[in-house]
DNA sequence: CCCGGCTCATGCGCTTTGGGTATGATCACG
DNA sequence: CGTGATCATACCCAAAGCGCATGAGCCGGG
């Protein structure tokens, strides 16, 4: 069951002359002669019909020429396949990201990096921060892109984006027509923050904001995730804390106002096992850091 | 480009684990770790994370583990298929046989073998003697029934039937009700015979008989192949003479005589090229010893 | 009819490759 | 921080493959 053998035996079956295939395959005849010799041994059956000055082949022979021709170009595709895997031209990187980054620079940097390797597959899905360690550990995903960045020793990090905080109140609020708005007047109003687990998350970074500016939200609504505290906003629930970038995408009953007061930003950051030295995401972390740079 | 590091590739691939994967194909662990890593850097990419205790399938491993399967399968079905084209128990057997033949034992034999060997395809067709001869010698088909045998010391040769000659008369002739037909009385009659080409045919050895019982027939039609002669007859063109066993068959506008006088009989031969060598040839040859032995 | 050339098979020595044993390096776990 | 497990490395030996020389069978020409 050797494949040399097969090359062999098709170099003969081409040529149907052993001195002219062990020249095509750069021995010299005995050898040759030889290995078809053990290839018959081993199938038990005679591939060439030698008996006259011009060889010809068996049945048997024609039966695995077309066989062997199929084994030869698949084994080969195989391997250009698997190489071009290995490479990271091909293949398959899961990134997950949390729900606030769809709106900032994360399509820009998927699209950059889809257009250098087209022909990797990319599994995108939105999950929250805590969701996303667990999912790197779990290796059920390959690139995290988390907000604030995850404290593991166990992932490498690349910053992607850094952005100031904005309000995102209810059209019908008063806020949304108010000339400036100050931080510490918002005592009197209803929070809605995210993500409601695990603590502390980014809700309690932003009640920590609230304390700096002496106050305590008066209600105080934690959602699953930023997904559902938009929606919590647009429907009037209360106010939300949310990063800069969100507020270009417009969504109806919305309105995104800038304040004054304390503001220490939001950073959005691209985690990878280190451990994970798969082409696929080297290269991704590579497009990435490129990205960031550009900028 | 060696298959047998795919096999190994693959049982490190169940096992997950190079030393239970090494046992299972009989050698020790060292030389199995040497094999994958020369089949990674053949191709270039790591096949394995070894980063942790349990070692795990890269992209690129899980890319050639599937084709790889897929291969040794095919390899295998390929050399199983080899085997039993080269040992006679399946492929093609091209058989030719004159026309006359159709009538007598040959379908009995071409059944047995069948049976005997059902996945051999058979290529049936029929030609005249001088056509079988070509057709044998330049390998258009294997196995040739022919009548009387062909003159060819590189043919060997397996008598399958012996049989006497009758005449086919139109239904419309007298001799069709006469009591008795002497052979010696038919110099009146129209003779129809076959085959037209090449000289000297069976028509020459009919011929002979008429000189031997002191006429020259009437009228000579001579045909192509029996089928065309018996059709003349059949429309009253004139008498044939033919071997007995195709009077088993009943034809409209024919009947079968038998006659008095000169009746050499006439053969039915198997024939083969000495130098094929193929089971399928060799294995029908024997099958027809044993049938006509079997009678 | 024999001789020479062509082609595949065989004998023999050498190189390459593959496998075995011993051991080292690394990592998880107690 | 040691201990066992696991894969990699070092070294040696056996087997397989190759090249060269040569034999055997066949065919065509003198």
């Amino acid at each position: 069951m050797e494949l040399r053998r097969l090359t062999y035996f098709l170099a003969v079956a081409d040529e149907l002359h052993f001195g002219r295939a062990a020249s095509r395959l750069g021995i010299a005849q005995p050898p040759l002669s030889r290995q078809i010799a053990a290839l018959e041994a081993d199938i038990g059956a005679q591939l060439f019909d030698r008996s006259r000055s011009q060889i010809r082949l068996t049945q048997a022979g024609e039966v695995l020429e077309g066989h062997a021709r199929q084994l030869v170009d698949r084994l080969d595709a195989a391997y250009k396949e698997t190489r071009l895997v290995g490479a990271g031209g091909a293949g398959r990187l899961r990134v997950a990201f949390v729900g606030s980054a769809s709106h900032g620079v994360l399509p820009s940097l998927i699209k950059s990096y889809r257009s250098h390797y087209p022909k990797v597959e990319l599994a995108l899905s939105a999950m929250n921060n805590a969701a996303l360690h667990s999912a790197l550990v779990q290796r059920e995903i390959d690139i995290a892109v988390a907000r604030p960045e995850l404290k593991d020793e166990e992932l490498r990090r690349v910053p992607l984006e850094r952005e100031r905080l904005i309000l995102a109140v209810p059209d019908n609020s008063d806020l949304a027509t108010r000339e400036t708005i100050r931080f510490a007047e918002l005592g009197d109003q209803a929070f809605v923050l995210y993500p409601r687990r695990p603590r502390p998350s980014y809700a309690d970074f932003v009640l920590d904001l609230c304390r700096q500016a002496d106050f305590e939200p008066a209600t105080l609504e934690l959602a699953q995730d930023y997904q559902t505290a938009i929606a919590l906003v647009s429907v009037g629930v209360g106010i939300s804390v949310v990063p800069e970038s969100v507020s270009r995408t417009t969504r109806p009953g919305v309105f995104f106002r800038s304040y004054e007061g304390p503001n220490p930003g939001t950073g959005l950051t691209i985690h990878a096992r280190r451990d994970n030295q798969s082409r696929q995401v080297l290269q991704f972390l590579d497009v990435a850091q490129r990205f960031v740079r550009s900028r």
